[in-house]
RNA sequence: GCUGGAGUGGUGGAAUGGUAUACACGUGCGACUCAAAAUCGCAUGCCGCAAGGCUUGAGGGUUCAAGUCCCUCCUCCAGCACCA
């Protein structure tokens, strides 16, 4: 008789093993085995482990361990991301220093994470306040600004009135708060230290088709980057100064009837061109009042358009010589592309909008496509003049025209079926044929089958037209084709046409087809909405797309990119974190502290209460060192930096933390690098995912790192909710504490639980009291099956067992370990009924050994094995044992389940059809018709078709 | 508005186009008990006494067969949003 399940017990004793045994130390590398490094995102030392880092840690544990099983040698560190403004805070509200808070916080909680029973590489442990790390951040950021990706800029910053710091753009959240102290952030102008992420945008957005990661996660970095293609272009103004704008519509330049340039633009404070403006002080107090204005309420597109002319400035139209007016206006924003654009009102909403408020005029140079909604001025269909129309829509991936390419398919079926028809058969053979091939099955969904014969029929009764005759034949009304007479074969003809055409076709069509088959061209061939030129001198009749280039060849503009990402602002006026290693000279210039010098340490002399001027201004200790080392009259920069820039490396100095020579070898880097996987939370998506791969780049130029990326894969995990559905928080009363959960059903059954709540990738679930009571029953009978230990099992058993194995095995790679955990349940609910040999038993429990390490290692030992489950391989299933001898199917009798059979999983068709003569009431309702046809799929289902 | 993703029992969720609702929770009934807890057994999508019928947000389509593929609409979640 098995001991009672005293997980406490258990845990205490196996962790205490593991920790003196080392088990899960890495140590060298092995080079005998293949590596995977699987990541998860360091934590905070903010006190207590709460149950988020319970799911960010335990669960993908499973994973490594499974790795580790399956023969890989496994990196799964752990350390502290320590500085950070809430040890300060802490640390004011408890009157001590946040070194000591942080270092017992680290001590606390790395007990907390033994308890978890996780195997963490602890030899490979770091944390970023410990000064052998940040040394390395220091003489990183020396290295880039040498080369000027770190710089001192200018500008406006973000300022959060609670930290009393300044914080990054993506440290904003929508609403203009700060994300982590709720305050609304103000805007202020100062200089501020920064890294020049701006130049990586290119690479950023492109190394991310190279990157395993999930498309919604590369999506958010894309828009977060915000790459727009388009072109600069100068406008000459009568002062004579040049306007420079950003577009990415330059083929609507014709179409330029005013510029409009932001409030913030520096060309409003040129002498010039105040003493040519007339109306000089509207213009000041407009601009005055639209800087004012906060944020939000700038944004809101929805308000109505303000701004103000610049009277007696005109600028020309490089395109059309044109004089075009000159507005300021609030609704052009200062920080992006050029701060002035040239407005089109024919063919942008803002534009339009703002034109029909100020009288402009709205010159169309752009005849869109059908479905192109945003141009305000759509034009009837017959003004346009057929002859010089080129083709209105275009695949964007492939560059082919989007109705040519459907158009082509439909050619295709018709030649299949004139030649089935040439070769003897009906119409309606050779179109039935035809439709059942499977290319084309994906394109008849819009024409009935009724079409298709009739459209064959038309065929056949016409083989002297042409093919595109043919075509539209599935489009339209077989009359309506008659009165096309003659079609050209040409491809061009074929545009002209579809463009001519597709109106009236579509019109020909009923509503239901009308609109898949306009969903169908908008999906299959990305259509850009984009036109051909009218009103454009000599661009007329051209494509859109081509005169984009053109045009911007011929003004003299440059074709560019511009991008929504800005640089990141990393220097913070806190005291708690990495100090900015630059002095100034007595002059003011920015020198960086040398190597030798590092790390340039934070001094502790410090009065650390915000004030919103950095606390390191304020020690004796810093300056005196500085002007030791520099010399009388040299000062050091008083900023820190954001913690960001911490945890953009840290996975670097996991693989070798005791370098003193650099931040981690090229050699350490070379044998782990790159991370295989990367857990962690969706909060980092546009934060510390970008910045860090970002500083791998940075890095990589400087062929500091041996790969550009950082993360092969990528996993987000969610939330785990209070049991009443809402995030949890002190406040809700709705917090579950994971020490209380473990002291009372253990580690192990927290960990499954959390597992087993559903998938793990992008989901979060509400915890439920219940549920973890039934998966701590779950293991209470994973123990009580040792009573189950017999000489023989049911095949029944073993054949569970082996599809077990292979389905953990999978489920695992595919973070379902709900399922994984599911199958287990089955196996254990199958073999409580009876008995399992001891060597099944002990097959069963290598598979759960990553889910119930510390259960799995008691129940092994007691089994009779000296070794460790875990430096045990995960078995493979022997797939030949799990074959069924009779699988049970359903049989439906036209499409409608009546019944099922038991059969073998291979019987013939003919087995079955017998099996169902043995059964009374199939049989009975197969008599009551004419079989017709029997559909069977051996293992899953019999169909019988009955008259 | 744009871009992604998701809608399945009372709940979390499961289903290579092939018997929808696995597994777990909850609930009900029963066993054990003086009693309760724990444990075990049985039942549990909906309507219906039953036979049977209905059911994966709504509607349509393709298919012998649709939760799954296609189209339209609705709802929810996430990211972006006066980004030229």
């Amino acid at each position: 008789m098995h001991k009672k399940f005293d997980s406490g017990e258990i845990e205490k004793k196996w962790q205490a093993i593991w920790k003196e045994s080392g088990i899960y130390n890495v140590g060298e590398r092995d080079r005998s085995k293949p590596k995977s490094y699987v990541l998860v995102e360091w934590p905070y030392p903010s006190g207590n482990l709460h149950i988020g880092h319970w799911y960010a840690f335990a669960v993908p544990d499973i994973y490594a361990r499974y790795k580790r099983m399956s023969g890989h040698q496994v990196l799964y560190p752990i350390g502290f991301d320590a500085f950070g403004l809430p040890a300060e805070n802490a640390a004011i509200k408890r009157n001590l220093n946040p070194k000591d808070w942080t270092y017992e916080n680290m001590a606390f909680m790395r007990e907390q994470l033994e308890r978890m029973g996780n195997m963490f590489s602890w030899d490979k442990t770091t944390n970023s306040t410990d000064q052998d790390y940040y040394k390395w951040t220091q003489w990183m950021f020396t290295q880039f600004f040498e080369k000027s990706i770190a710089y001192r800029g200018k500008g406006i910053v973000n300022w959060c009135p609670g930290c009393n710091t300044a914080v990054a753009n993506e440290q904003v959240l929508t609403d203009g708060t700060c994300e982590r102290s709720g305050d609304v952030i103000e805007k202020r102008e100062m200089p501020q230290w920064m890294m020049k992420i701006t130049d990586y945008a290119d690479r950023l957005i492109d190394d991310l088709d190279t990157v395993a990661w999930p498309d919604h996660i590369k999506e958010a970095q894309r828009q977060w980057i915000g790459r727009s293609k388009g072109a600069k272009i100068n406008f000459t103004l009568s002062t004579g100064d040049v306007v420079t704008v950003f577009t990415t519509r330059p083929d609507t330049l014709f179409g330029a009837t005013y510029l409009v340039l932001a409030p913030e633009h520096p060309l409003l404070s040129k002498s010039e061109v105040r003493g040519e403006t007339s109306n000089l002080a509207d213009v000041d107090a407009y601009v005055k009042t639209a800087t004012q204005k906060d944020e939000q309420d700038r944004l809101d597109a929805t308000k109505e358009k303000t701004g103000v002319v610049l009277s007696g400035i005109t600028a020309t139209n490089p395109a059309s010589g044109e004089q075009i007016p000159v507005y300021v206006a609030d609704y052009v924003l200062g920080g992006y592309g050029t701060g002035a654009i040239m407005a089109v009102p024919a063919h942008d909403e803002r534009d339009y909008a703002f034109a029909t408020k100020f009288g402009l005029p709205i010159k169309q140079v752009i005849v869109p496509c059908a479905d192109d909604s945003k141009n305000p001025p759509r034009p009837e269909f017959k003004e346009v003049k057929r002859d010089t129309v080129i083709i209105h829509l275009r695949d964007k991936s492939t560059g082919k025209f989007a109705l040519l390419n459907w158009h082509g398919t439909l050619e295709g079926i018709t030649t299949a079926i004139m030649g089935g028809i040439e070769n003897g058969q009906t119409p309606e053979e050779a179109a039935l044929a035809e439709m059942n091939e499977e290319a084309a099955l994906n394109r008849v969904t819009i024409v009935s089958k009724l079409k298709w014969i009739t459209a064959a029929k038309y065929c056949a009764s016409h083989k002297q037209q042409n093919r595109c005759a043919h075509t539209y034949a599935f489009l339209g009304e077989v009359e309506n084709l008659n009165e096309q007479g003659v079609i050209p074969e040409s491809e061009s003809a074929i545009h002209t046409l579809v463009w001519v055409d597709e109106k009236e076709v579509l019109a020909k069509l009923t509503p239901d087809h009308q609109k898949q088959v306009w969903q169908m061209l908008q999906k299959e061939s990305a259509i850009t909405g984009d036109g051909y030129l009218i009103n454009s001198d000599e661009f007329d009749g051209m494509d859109s797309e081509e005169a984009k280039e053109k045009i911007v060849a011929k003004v003299g503009g440059e074709m560019t990119s511009t991008f929504r990402l800005r640089d990141w602002s990393i220097g913070r006026q806190r005291y708690w974190g990495v100090p900015i290693p630059i002095v100034y000279s007595p002059t003011g210039e920015a020198h960086i502290v040398p190597k030798e010098h590092l790390p340039w340490v934070l001094p502790e002399d410090v009065d650390f209460k915000p004030t919103g001027v950095a606390p390191l201004a304020k020690s004796e200790a810093l300056k005196k060192r500085t002007e030791e080392i520099f010399g009388s009259g040299w000062t050091p920069e008083v900023e820190t930096m954001d913690t960001f820039v911490d945890s953009s490396w840290y996975f670097l100095r996991y693989l070798d933390n005791k370098n003193e020579g650099g931040l981690a070898s090229l050699e350490a880097q070379k044998e782990w690098m790159p991370i295989d996987m990367y857990f962690g939370g969706a909060e980092h998506t546009t934060m510390h995912l970008l910045y860090s791969r970002f500083w791998q780049k940075a890095l990589f130029d400087l062929g500091l790192v041996t790969e550009s990326e950082p993360y092969k894969q990528r996993v987000n995990h969610g939330m785990i909710l209070g049991p009443d559905g809402n995030k949890m928080s002190k406040s809700k009363g709705n917090v579950v504490d994971p020490d209380a959960q473990v002291a009372l059903v253990g580690a192990d059954t927290v960990k499954i639980y959390l597992a087993f709540m559903g998938p793990y990738a992008d989901s979060s679930y509400p915890w439920d009291f219940g549920g973890i009571a039934g998966v701590r029953r779950f293991l209470e009978r994973v123990y009580g099956l040792v009573d189950h230990i017999g000489d023989s099992e049911p095949t029944e058993l073993t054949r569970q067992l082996h599809k077990t194995i292979a389905k953990v095995g999978t489920d695992i790679l595919e973070f379902k370990y709900n399922t994984a955990i599911s199958a287990m349940m089955i196996l254990v609910n199958l073999a409580e009924k009876g008995s399992i040999t001891k060597a099944s038993y002990e097959l069963f429990v290598r598979i759960l050994a990553p889910f119930a390490p510390h259960l799995t290692e008691e129940i092994w030992t007691q089994l009779g094995h000296t070794c460790s489950v875990h430096t045990e391989t995960f078995p493979v299933a022997d797939m030949t044992l799990a074959i069924d001898e009779t699988v049970v199917i359903g049989v439906q009798i036209n499409g409608k389940l009546r019944g099922n059979i038991t059969i073998a999983p291979d019987a013939t068709e003919g087995e079955a059809l017998n099996a169902v003569q043995d059964n009374p009431l199939l049989q009975e309702k197969l008599l009551s018709g004419t079989l017709k046809k029997v559909i069977y799929v051996p293992g899953r289902i019999l169909n019988l078709l009955l008259q």
